[in-house]
DNA sequence: GTGGTCTAGACCACG
DNA sequence: GTGGTCTAGACCACC
């Protein structure tokens, strides 16, 4: 399980660690049921804070996505059972739809990139 | 021009603001040399403080975007001319996209949604 | 005599204008004893306000440049008698090649390009 | 660290600070990684608000030169990586040269204070 | 009339 | 304890 933080990222570490592990949860690295690495461990490998990648537990407990068993552990609840609305999923993508435009890429371009992305998380 | 904020939205509002006009801009619907509402009354529209809507057009002249004359108003400057740069555009997409993915969406109903929002970003 | 001003140059357009044609005069293309174009011209031919070259005209009497006279106009007064002190003068200089340094250029680069700004303003 | 503001300089004191803390970093005085003093503290010392400070340190950011980690202060992201076109460098150069031509200084006299200015930016 | 700057002070987010 | 955001209100600079 690799997990990298950007010091010159801008979003929080909290943040940071919770997306990353979305991803690998989406990606299917990280099965339903597969325990998570204990928070201790999480943050002595990345350097961080041990309140800052459990604020990111709690996070992605909140969504739906993992279940937090006081002193067993974390593990993956269930793939796609993020408790999101579309509607509400809509807004980021807008946005990072519209930086392209603004950008100056094409409309194919941007398709391009947008199948590139999406191939990159059904790999498994 | 119709700018609204959503309070429930964790965003500051300066940016909400900001990535509004972003959109107007790339839709077309705010073209270039058009000018942006005063600061003071897109504030008392919006029931905002003044300050926080000049963050909002200092951001986006920064960004290239518009360009602000002390005694005269903001206008757009340029449409497609953001000042970014394609790699640091993907990830709030792969995020967006990411999301979609744990929500549980299939890749065609996501590829369907990108579609859309797309055509929204270029009907003028 | 050519003064243009840069819509996109975020200084004030008095300022711009003043900057312009101190360069003329340090140029030697407005001589000493030689007349400014009238107000009124200057803000047509700019498409500017005429209060905002007005402002232009005194800020170069208040640095001892130009001598405006009620009712016949504004003439350069004596080139190289800008009421300035040498200290203040360094100030913009200090930010202008602290720029270069930080955009990564080296100090051969950045000598070689005050050469040439050097060389333009010597021309007659 | 030294940074002193001048109330008699025209420029806004969010400017004067960041200009300042830019020449430490040219200078080598502050290097990279290094941290800055802490918004609150550099205000009190400087007797201006926080407000203000903050802005400097946003504007640095933008500039790339600074990252802010929220909850742990700024430090200095890199010297030489200022985002900055060669050609926008220019105009603020030839601005101070013009003033000294115009205060009647050789241009011997002119290049030897480059040189000066020059020697300090890159004593360490 | 426009936007720019600054203040004092409050409350929130992050680590 | 760090920075981020926002407010209310004042005064200045520009056109």
């Amino acid at each position: 399980m690799f997990i990298t933080i950007d010091p010159n990222d801008r979003r929080p570490i909290y943040e940071q660690v919770a997306d990353e592990i979305k991803a690998l949860i989406a990606r299917g690295e990280l099965g339903e049921g597969e325990a998570l690495p204990p928070v201790r461990q999480l943050a002595t490998d990345l350097g961080v804070n041990m309140n800052t990648i459990a604020v990111s537990y709690r996070q992605l407990q909140a969504e739906g996505l993992i279940t937090i068993k006081h002193g067993s552990g974390a593990v993956v609840a269930s793939r796609f059972a993020a408790r999101t609305d579309e509607k509400e999923l809509r807004r980021p993508l807008r946005n990072a739809l519209t930086s392209f435009v603004l950008a100056g890429l094409s409309t194919g371009r941007i398709m391009q990139i947008v199948k590139e992305e999406m191939g990159e998380l059904s790999q498994k």
